[in-house]
RNA sequence: GGUCUCUUAGCUCAGUUGGCUAGAGCGCACGAUUCACAUUCGUGAGGUCACUGGUUCGAGCCCAGUAGAGACCACCA
């Protein structure tokens, strides 16, 4: 019969939710802080990444949550002012491609709107969306502070955006640049290089002659179509064949220009021909050759992907033009070869069209002196990296970063407050001017016409800024959440987020902007392999919610997990999730009915017994190892540390003793300190036990992280002793399959003495009686104790080979501590206490294989 | 080419400044069963710690190298 003892959470976790909320315990302790409250150490801050505004969570975020707001739970039990700030991401371009799709989908484009007009339709867009992703959040479990939800695009982080920018403008660190950038032609709008996916294609090198008086030099390229752009070919300056050739000029095949032959490394001997062709508008090594040498761009490609400025091949598409061009080149005899290789082409990471370097005036950020903040702090060892390796590929990053690119091309985000002159004889006017007005399309200062530069900021220049907005940091306040005390997100973030907030935190505020960095790997399948809606391997964190509860996602998510890796996950750790919680149900209600039955006097504990000094000792050490576990950010060893104390250490021993001997105080002390500290990876079975529970008051989630218990760690210890004799008993009944009806004997033992129904119950043997002197059966192998399982001649016969084997396994372990002690520089340079040990453990031994040897004389 | 990570039980992973007989969960095998829990209880099998050298009284851990897996950055005319 199955019982109806199962936990059910799906009926709880909403209500229990709904009243925290309600009760406002999601909030720091002390909000009014200027001036007031600087006190650090009782202050604890962490921001949650914001999540997409009209996504879904998927489990990174599951992982997220169950991370941050164990961390939280914690903080808050142990008194500290917590805030949890949660957020809300606009996701840019993320967004955009949503909603530029779904006009699609009703026959209209962007082109029919103005940018105002497209902004205003993306916002009820997001707003419609808005509030799953949160309901969500909650179902998770994650105590944030509600009220101080910040959305991406919320006035005060675009104010924030805008004085940075202004600082950054007026410190110089703002450019207007042409450069080349990674263009999408679809999406009509320019990426950082990390926003772009490279990937290995097969394509063809193609060896094309450009002539002159008296020969001619061939390029290699696999972008003939671009030669319309091209000024200059370039050889290494080393290279002898190519020497004499340097400063003349060759002739552009299929047009009437001459172009010059110049020196530069760039040029690779061994590459090809060892003659490459220079197009500065459009390649981004061709880009720095041109710079060098001071040559013109000519764009031939325009935003849409077409052909321009190239005769009767304007107007094609690129690659119609490169088949085109290819065909009038072989025609013209021009064409002196074609290789197939393989070789990585960027494309767009959200629509897969080939990214065409394309030339534009763009914002740019000048990031030496960002990136020369952030390395100092980080050799200062300011910021605390777990995993620590990530530092090292951080400062590696930040060395070699190049100057970042902050406009796009995408209405739905903040706009940039920069105004391009368009009175033309204001000649002493600046040409570009910094306003926030950047709700009008043109401005006038002082009788010029300004009109707005119509790009909005790359998303992470508003991130790069999240921690100083979200803890609404102000210059010269005290401000006891800034710097956070971690940033917790995913180790995919390192580059384009955390080593922003980190510049950025430095150059605004003059401090780090958190002290901590936790970086999780991603939440792989249950082979290891990246989720995908194409593989059809995604779990879902909702369904798993659904059919486990929250609590069991929870530890599920956690178990097994070390921080910066990649790890694989399946249902099945979930499953023992569910079960621990299940255990702490049965275990709540066997114990409510049990201080029921026998009266509860509400008297402080003592410890009468020893499974409870025990029991105590051993909630001390897991309390204080979960505690230093959540301090290093081991969560996996958290749980597995909590697991064993419920699980083993709590139901398997200390309730089975209670069984015979009922501490009723004792054991409603325990069991609440047992709720709270399962609380930051349990939170709603922990929160409805202690709802439930008739002598509680007021909600579990603040209350104090418990203090020591007091216990004789004497008796702890023979406790210990006691489990052995239990275990030994249990095993060899085992061993000899005729159940365990059999009479226990002991010798002399006054532990034995005062425990003998607490062993008899533990082992399920029909009585536990002394020898009286006269010893018969079979002799257990319990070290420094006399005990004999009275069993018939004949069984004692068929134990007889287990027995042997067991006189051989502790011969071996004999002979291995003797080598050890043997060894006279082991003696001298070993720990003396770790001697003493070895020392200890081979008199033990020694004894037991004795007794051993003696049991197996008499069997014969 | 550069940076980083990983290789420990059938699977997924721990193993914190080197210290006794290398752990956990899941899975597997054997056994149990009225009263908190079959989402249970008890017992057990299963490991050349990728490989080769070195340092050390002592190496899964430190050093050098080899092999394999993966991630990221740069480049690929």
């Amino acid at each position: 019969m199955k019982s109806d003892n199962v936990y059910n959470p799906g009926a709880l976790e909403a209500d229990i939710y709904a009243a925290w909320e309600a009760a406002g315990l999601f909030s720091p302790k002390i909000r009014n802080y200027n001036g007031r409250e600087t006190d650090t150490k009782n202050s604890y801050s962490i921001v949650m990444p914001p999540p997409n505004a009209n996504g879904n969570l998927h489990i990174g975020h599951g992982l997220t949550i169950a991370t941050e707001d164990s961390l939280t739970r914690y903080h808050r039990l142990r008194g500290q002012s917590t805030w949890y700030i949660p957020g809300a991401d606009h996701a840019g371009f993320e967004t955009w491609v949503v909603y530029e799709r779904e006009l699609e989908k009703s026959g209209k484009n962007r082109w029919q709107y103005s940018r105002d007009d497209l902004y205003a339709n993306v916002w009820n867009f997001v707003e419609k969306q808005r509030g799953a992703m949160e309901l969500q959040l909650r179902s998770l479990g994650a105590s944030c502070s509600w009220e101080d939800l910040t959305f991406t695009l919320d006035e005060n982080v675009v104010a924030r955006v805008y004085s940075t920018f202004k600082k950054m403008w007026d410190d110089r660190m703002i450019y207007r640049g042409e450069k080349l950038v990674n263009f999408c032609p679809h999406h009509q709008t320019a990426f950082a290089d990390i926003e772009v996916n490279y990937k290995d294609e097969e394509g063809s090198l193609w060896d094309i002659a450009y002539p002159y008086d008296g020969g001619e030099i061939v390029v290699s390229t696999t972008r003939p179509e671009t030669l319309f752009g091209d000024v200059a070919v370039a050889v290494n300056p080393a290279d002898e064949r190519y020497k004499n050739l340097v400063g003349s000029t060759v002739k552009l095949p299929l047009t009437d220009r001459e172009i010059p032959v110049i020196a530069d490394e760039h040029a690779d001997p061994e590459y090809g021909t060892g003659a490459v062709k220079i197009t500065p508008a459009h390649d981004f090594d061709d880009f720095e050759v041109g710079a060098r040498h001071g040559l013109d761009k000519i764009r031939v490609i325009n935003d849409a992907g077409e052909m321009i400025n190239c005769y009767e091949y304007s107007g094609l598409k690129t690659l119609d033009c490169r088949k085109a061009v290819i065909k009038d080149l072989k025609e013209a005899g021009l064409l002196r070869g074609e290789k197939k290789i393989v070789h990585s082409v960027a494309h767009c990471y959200k629509c897969d069209t080939t990214i065409e370097p394309t030339l534009k005036e763009q914002w740019f950020v000048d990031v030496k002196r960002l990136a020369a903040l952030a390395l100092k702090a980080l050799g200062h060892n300011e910021i605390t990296f777990y995993p620590e390796s990530k530092k090292k590929v951080l400062v590696n990053y930040l060395r070699g970063l190049n100057d970042w690119n902050i406009s796009r091309q995408i209405p739905w985000g903040i706009p940039i407050p920069m105004f391009k002159k368009v009175t033309e004889d204001a000649k002493s006017a600046p040409e570009w001017v910094f306003d926030t007005r950047t709700n009008l399309k043109e401005i006038e200062i002082g009788g010029v016409r300004y009109l707005r530069d119509e790009d909005t900021f790359d998303t992470w220049f508003s991130s790069s800024q999240w921690p100083i907005i979200c803890t609404n940091w102000e210059p010269g306040v005290e401000n006891p959440y800034y710097p956070l005390n971690v940033m917790e997100t995913g180790s995919d973030l390192l580059f384009a987020w955390v080593a922003r907030m980190i510049m950025m935190g430095l150059y605004v505020t003059g401090e780090i902007p958190f002290r901590d960095v936790y970086l999780h790997g991603l939440v792989l399948d249950e082979h290891g392999k990246k989720m995908s809606k194409s593989k059809g391997n995604v779990i879902n964190p909702a369904d798993l919610v659904a059919k486990y509860g929250s609590d069991a996602f929870r530890m599920g998510i956690l178990r097994g997990r070390s921080a910066g890796q990649d790890q694989s996950f399946s249902e099945n750790s979930v499953v023992a999730g569910r079960n621990l919680c299940n255990k702490l149900w049965n275990l709540s209600l066997w114990l409510e009915s049990t201080v029921a039955d026998n009266g509860d006097t509400g008297e402080s504990y003592t410890t009468d017994n020893f499974g409870e000094d025990w029991l105590c000792r051993e909630l001390n050490e897991s309390m204080h190892l979960i505690a230093k576990d959540l301090e290093t950010y081991r969560f996996a060893d958290a749980v597995e540390v909590l697991e064993d104390l419920i699980w083993n250490k709590y139901a398997a021993w200390f309730v089975e003793c209670q069984k015979l001997f009922k501490n009723i105080p004792l054991l409603k002390t325990t069991f609440e300190d047992l709720l709270i500290i399962a609380h930051p990876f349990a939170p709603f079975l922990t929160e409805a036990i202690w709802q439930r529970l008739p002598w509680t008051e007021g909600f579990l989630i603040n209350q104090k992280w418990p203090e020591r218990l007091v216990f004789d760690p004497i008796s702890a210890e023979k406790f210990e002793k006691l489990m052995i004799i239990v275990s030994e008993v249990r095993g060899t009944l085992t061993r000899l399959k005729k159940g365990n009806n059999w009479p226990l004997l002991y010798g002399d033992d006054s532990l034995i003495d005062e425990n003998n129904l607490l062993i008899q119950k533990l082992t399920g043997v029909s009585s536990v009686l002394p020898t009286h002197g006269t010893p018969k059966g079979l002799r257990l192998a319990v070290p420094n104790s006399e005990i004999y399982l009275d069993i018939p001649e004949k069984l004692i016969e068929s134990y007889k080979s287990s027995l042997t084997e067991k006189i051989l396994k502790v011969g071996r372990e004999i002979d291995t501590l003797n080598a050890r002690l043997m060894n006279p520089k082991y003696v001298e340079s070993a720990p003396a206490a770790l001697v003493k040990e070895t020392r200890d453990g081979l008199k033990e031994k020694e004894t037991l294989l004795k007794n051993l040897k003696n049991e197996l004389q008499i069997i014969k």
